[in-house]
DNA sequence: GTAGGTTCTTTAATTAAGTTAACTTACATG
DNA sequence: CATGTAAGTTAACTTAATTAAAGAACCTAC
């Protein structure tokens, strides 16, 4: 437990009056101190403070409501500039935002395998020095670099501890991108890092307890709770892929069976697919040995019905799965992403009638599950996010 | 967020001092200041109060390591007590404690079924009210009255929203009671309660994460999350009970399929146990109507390999939920209570050997599997933990 | 047995930062 | 233009932690 003291209570009044702005900005001195119960001189001082460090601008005047017209006050979005890596399985995509998350520029390079973590290191430092000098006049300005990367993650060390499909283990990651930038570093997960993008930029903005669920080739989760991303004790909390969901289902990467992925992945979508072709179900799909999930929503866009069923049944797969989150943690909302979730116009309304159906109070029917809207550069995006962590949540006492 | 304020601070400090105490008392002014970064005279000064308030005392004089002996510090267990209370769906059990939860007194009332929530809440008043005047000179330095409901309970308002066993809903615990007493009044979920209990007074003592399993006639959890018990968004995390894990499975009393209760609740071993004799397993378990899990632990226990396979293969099941458990939540510690872990010697093995066997990361294989070790008053000891934790935990500045 | 060093604890002065109260600025309204 | 009101600032005050120093109690060595 962090102790209290003098520095301790002004950062976090800090943090508090800066989350005010950010959430609830253009607003005024005066509508913060009545909101945040400080004091209209406690509000003032730190307020001058933030605006000397440049984080907070005043912008227009506020309509009177009867008196002095108050000065509203806004997050300055283009003081301080971020750079977000998305470091995948096989490739690296790496953006420059402002502080509000728009982004300036992008980049992708491809990783070439196989890799040891010496070359791996050497070309994430290599693609951002890139984007560094391909943006000079922002350079100055940059605050942190934030890093989402597949597999385990250990978060407060920035350490990769295993990426699977690098077969890479414990690379310092924040540690090397330290001693080569001054920027602040922030290392995390990827599937948690999408669960942060979905709180500062996407539908996740405001909720306290929320899971953002990634399907794809695999399926992951990340973990919001009481505002703060869950890592659990050797940074697996959230690896729901691998929740037995079928006593006797069919085996998986992992060498369980049943696991939640065999199900509704995107390869396990094919993999069913194949061996109802197999069985002669009357379809357009033909390829035995090439269809792909994507194939398989086409064919449902084209009209066929046997497509259609596989993608329901997928559906009311990811229900039940979700239906046990509900049960687990109980979050107030559920925002979907990755692959398979392009099927979405079939798949959610069966999701959300089998949560419906088999969650167990009346309560919990109003979790809110939907699909994300972040977009491409979601995970980027989130490793952003790792930045304004710091800024804005953590303790506001930066030196910028 | 709660802004920073010289209160704030003091009575931060102040929980940490006594939660120090709690913890590695005896211990000296000195040591404390060393461990929690604050400053000799600030540990002083807030000893001295916590000394006036009579929750901390002075005791024996430690060895000198070359200079003046320390005085150690211990907490007063003596100087206020506590009224724990397990509101199960039959009988209400209480306990009066000290503040080390030393167990003073106890007693046990049946429900007379049905019941209204007007008879309901006079009957709660009533034992409560029984336990005080049978102990009356504790009765000036009781603090506090915890409840343990079982079902779904909004601990913030201190509601019973639903006890299904009872079928009464939306019941003002909190309010009755303090309308009666002038103790601080806390309730809880029962599953909630006795993670508390674990983490006070069990082997759950330091553990940060952990999740507190109950397997009886049904399976709940209450989880610890970073110190504290978490609700989740509508008060039903942990409701594990009903995580489903074969979805072809049998069906539940929820009215889904494959519910984790269906495989290791005690009414799920007699069934299935039925359903194996009935197929004319050579069993010295015979009565084809009445069998119990119990019956099924007894025969285990005079060398009925049948019975014995049924609890494997009933300890094989825990596990595989518990690593679903272990991939959600990732917890340090899982500790496992209820009727079924009767049975411990036979299924604790096959449960390790499960998780071990299918946790996804080597560091995860370290989850700490026990069996609680509270005994009868386990969840009325967790009922007195939601007082110790406004005592120790949230704030240290309640008046006494 | 006493001097010097060490550790524990308390006292006194200082400082950080929030709070209170009063004041200034700026605007609206009659 | 006088009055009232809201926004923001200034100055005095208070709280509680920190710093510096003193005092208390003990140990070891000469």
């Amino acid at each position: 437990m962090q102790r209290g003291s003098f520095k301790g209570m002004k950062s976090l009044n800090k943090s508090i009056i800066l989350t005010k702005i950010l959430n609830e900005g253009p607003i005024s001195r005066a509508q913060i101190a009545k909101d945040t119960q400080l004091t209209p001189p406690t509000v003032g001082s730190l307020v001058k403070e933030l605006i000397d460090q440049r984080i907070v601008k005043e912008s227009t005047q506020g309509t009177s409501k009867g008196g002095r017209k108050p000065t509203m006050l806004v997050i300055d979005q283009q003081a301080y500039y971020m750079i977000g890596i998305d470091a995948g399985p096989s490739q690296i995509d790496l953006i420059l935002t402002d502080l509000s998350g728009k982004i300036i520029a992008n980049a992708q390079h491809q990783l070439l395998l196989p890799i040891t973590d010496k070359q791996f290191l050497t070309q994430l430092i290599h693609v951002t020095e890139a984007m560094v000098t391909d943006h000079v006049k922002y350079s100055d300005h940059i605050i942190g670099i934030g890093v989402a990367m597949h597999g385990v993650v250990d978060a407060n060390e920035g350490e990769s501890l295993y990426a699977p499909n690098l077969n890479l283990r414990d690379m310092p990651i924040a540690e090397a991108l330290s001693n080569h930038f001054s920027y602040m570093v922030k290392v995390e997960n990827d599937a948690r890092a999408l669960a942060l993008a979905e709180t500062w930029f996407g539908q996740g903005k405001g909720y306290d307890r929320l899971v953002a669920v990634n399907i794809g080739t695999g399926v992951g989760a990340g973990v919001v709770i009481e505002g703060d991303l869950y890592h659990g004790e050797t940074f697996i909390a959230g690896e729901i892929g691998h929740m037995t969901i079928d006593l006797n289902g069919a085996r998986c990467s992992c060498g369980n069976y049943g696991c939640w992925q065999t199900v509704i992945s995107g390869p396990s979508i094919a993999t069913r697919t194949k061996q109802f072709i197999k069985e002669g179900m009357d379809t357009s799909l033909t390829d035995l040995t090439d269809v792909t999930a994507f194939d398989v929503f086409e064919a449902a866009e084209a009209g066929d019905t046997f497509a259609q069923k596989i993608l329901t049944e997928t559906g009311y797969y990811i229900g039940v799965g979700l239906t046990n989150l509900i049960h687990t943690i109980n979050p107030s909302q559920i925002i979907l992403n990755g692959g398979v979730m392009k099927a979405n116009t079939y798949l959610m309304p069966i999701i959300k009638e089998t949560i419906a159906e088999r969650v167990l109070t009346r309560a919990a029917k109003d979790t809110l599950v939907t699909v994300s809207e972040l977009g491409d550069h979601a995970t980027a995006l989130g490793a952003v996010a790792l930045i304004l962590v710091e800024l804005f949540a953590k303790n506001g006492e930066l030196e910028l």
